[in-house]
DNA sequence: TTGCGATGTATCGGGCCGATACATCGGGGC
DNA sequence: GCCCCGATGTATCGGCCCGATACATCGCAA
């Protein structure tokens, strides 16, 4: 899931580890804190050595205000390669079961601009499906286990069946949108304005 | 996280693996769909190495239905032992940073009965700084990067925000029950007839 | 000037997962 | 009557990912 992440954001830029590591942090800030350094890099490395990502010249068109970083282990700016973007355009659009659990389904969101109406909707229907079953395991549990558990467990159960209809609920208006050719709408109270056009609504700017 | 969580389930009743990871489905339901075996087994072999727990007897006064497993390598039955009532006790009572995230919060919270007050309290108020920072982490994106990010991309976050909000609503109220000494009510809408004791709400009954 | 926080790369031990293997038992279909 | 399948049950293995740790530089502030 990370190797997805990673391709997709160098998609977008050449980058570093501490860079991917911040730009991972904002644009997934929703699934966890931060990436870890021990996952990053090993992960960096096994790309490399699948030929996903290469190390980019950072000695060439150094043209930029980024200072030449004197120490003697500098910085590693990775770039995507052309096999690279194929690899990435695959794990986008094939799916298994772990492409229906948080970080999976996170992650492909995310990059929902990059690939066709077809998969967003295979997507977005194998995540309420799973959510559903979730929402029915705890409906299940709370109706036929609920004297066997104590108050707070009965309590937990409650906030988790709450949060599992809340999310069906979302994803049935994403899901709605997506059949009528929109793009997720800006104010959910007042869509008239948005006239945004439908696919790829920002081409992802450079960084700044 | 799973220690606590076998711990726990063990100071119930004498279990084994399988049943383990099934009492474990229903009660941390709201956590995960169930453990890896890959996960249980050998935890539970750390579990007996360190003195936690011990294989009980099988063989003494099976008097009960369960047919006697005439395969060779027949279920293995573990129980607490004092030391592992010790160590369950510490381990619910003590906190650090992985107390607040999602896996082990819930665990934590799980257990809520068999712990006090003042407990209770240190852990919703660490949970609720955890899902306030991640709250206005989100917010900052939201606010500064928003015109760097796709229409996908910020309905994620958006969504994500929503649950951040919810749930410190969620704790809140908790948190309010439980300085006035009350324990999480049955029915939010009408509270008036729960006289339940406060504390320890029920001492967790004996499996059936 | 000293020291601390941000930037930056990297390794290591350990927890947890999915896949897999092996073995028994009860019941439903043919 | 027989066979297969799903539930019950224990166990290992490779691999992902995390937290802790180490090391090194830079800019800024006390």
């Amino acid at each position: 899931m990370l190797e997805l992440a990673i391709l997709g954001l160098l998609q977008e830029a050449p980058m570093h580890g501490y860079e991917l590591r911040k730009e991972l942090a904002t644009k997934l800030g929703t699934l966890r804190a931060a990436i870890s350094y021990g996952t990053l890099y090993p992960t960096l490395k096994r790309l490399k050595l699948a030929g996903w990502i290469s190390e980019a010249d950072t000695t060439e068109t150094d043209s930029d205000i980024i200072p030449p970083m004197t120490s003697k282990r500098g910085r590693v700016v990775y770039k995507i390669t052309a096999e690279g973007k194929e690899r990435f355009a695959d794990l986008l659009t094939q799916t298994g079961p772990e492409t229906y659990d948080d970080t999976g389904f996170g992650v492909h969101f995310t990059f929902f601009s990059r690939t066709d109406r077809a998969t967003r909707l295979r997507i977005l229907e194998g995540r309420r499906r799973r959510v559903e079953e979730r929402r029915e395991g705890l409906r299940e549990v709370l109706a036929r286990a609920a004297d066997r558990l104590d108050a707070y467990t009965l309590e937990l159960q409650r906030h988790g069946l709450d949060a599992c209809e809340r999310e069906v609920r979302w994803l049935e208006e994403l899901i709605t949108n997506e059949r009528s050719g929109r793009a997720p709408s800006r104010s959910r109270t007042f869509t008239s304005e948005t006239a945004t056009p439908p696919e790829h609504p920002r081409p992802h700017p450079d960084r700044p």
